[in-house]
DNA sequence: TGTACATCAGTGAACGCGCGTTCACTGATGTAC
DNA sequence: TGTACATCAGTGAACGCGCGTTCACTGATGTAC
């Protein structure tokens, strides 16, 4: 849409030593200023200041490359997550604690829609199967999990704590996921950009006050 | 994304005679099997059987047609949404009618994703700003509102009966409009297509029981 | 320790694609007299 | 009632664009002997 950075500095090598990282690192560029369409092959070869079709050596296709950007982009929402999580209050009762881990999951995932909205909408584009990501394209976090498995952890935990039912517990990731993934879609590249925008962080909480009461 | 339609029956005279209700029935149709991206402006003029740029008689450009079939696409929902407030049983009490206008609401929304998913998709893409769509551009359903505003007046109605309470109402829509939101994208074309899409009718009802609980 | 050679990462040129849009035009319509 | 003419809906041809992808290649690397 706007400036291409030059090509990095040039080569004076014949090999480049890391072609599949800087094309890894220049669609996820791409995909952080214009979301999963910014994903260009071409673009991504320039930007390694490299020859189009030297991109095959490395990605199968445009869609492969894509795809490890997405796993990568899936992989930032999940230490988005855990950031939050780290924030957490030491001395909390287990009850607490674990209300709290939610609230902590659905506000990373909230913030990182906000604040990196292209690669939220390149994590969560359209192509089916996300979750069983493939095992060579890692889609979690440091601590080993990714988003969807973080949700169902801090669900774990607040059956364990005796806060949510055990009869409840099936399904709960999805009404809690949608009611998150709704408000950061209709802010972030929805009909309600500018008017909620700013308005994000509280109305974040708001919703998942809704949330907290509405699960159990 | 496969098949074009013929061209319609080749017209006989020089003049079409309603092209830009042909362009708009044809983008209608693009956008239903492949939402807002199948909207293409050569392809429109190809189903109506004329030249390519005859279009620009009738539409400035691609994205005026794209924001006509938009508005259209959104007066659909809305009318889905009329359709299952019609349904309500007669003799409720306002109390049990107004809960049951919000349900209707979210469920005629709901089954407008699963079934015509292009048309979801269309509605609700991207481009900022949908809720006072230009004037002459109506969004609204047979009822004269358009969706969002069907969803404000049960919310109004739930207030009224001393439901929900009046502190609680503003931007209660947004809240409601997210969780039902979330889950028709993630159902529809995010990555859980698959994995709930046939169990959209009962985890759809599970998700109002959590707004219904959780809003007040 | 030196050299032949297989491997394979990157090159250069080209392809076909369908798109949105512009240009100067032509033919039918319906209105003013 | 008939005719001249302005209007404007549709035509035909062409444009430039950037894309993904394929082909036959070349040059550096590192391993086997």
């Amino acid at each position: 849409m706007t400036t291409a950075p030059p090509p990095l500095a040039a080569r004076s090598t014949y090999r480049h030593g890391d072609l599949r990282r800087a094309l890894l690192e220049a669609g996820m560029a791409l995909a952080r200023s214009g979301g999963p369409d910014a994903v260009v092959l071409r673009e991504a070869t320039r930007r390694a200041g490299v020859a189009p079709n030297a991109a095959y050596r490395h990605f199968a296709s445009r869609q492969a490359l894509l795809q490890a950007v997405r796993a990568a982009a899936l992989a930032a929402v999940a230490t988005a997550m855990e950031a939050e999580l780290a924030r957490l209050a030491p001395g909390l009762a287990p009850a607490d604690r674990a209300r709290a881990s939610l609230r902590a999951v659905g506000t990373g995932y909230l913030r990182f829609a906000q604040r990196e909205t292209g690669l939220f909408r390149t994590a969560f584009a359209a192509s089916d199967r996300m979750i069983q990501a493939t095992p060579e394209l890692p889609s979690a976090g440091p601590g080993g999990l990714n988003p969807f498995e973080l949700l169902g952890s801090a669900l774990d935990q607040m059956v364990a704590a005796g806060v949510l039912a055990p009869e409840r517990r099936p399904g709960a990731e999805l009404l809690a996921w949608s009611a998150v993934h709704g408000l950061a879609v209709l802010v972030v590249d929805g009909p309600l950009a500018s008017v909620v925008g700013p308005q994000m962080e509280p109305v974040g909480q708001r919703l998942l006050d809704m949330v907290e009461k509405g699960l159990p």
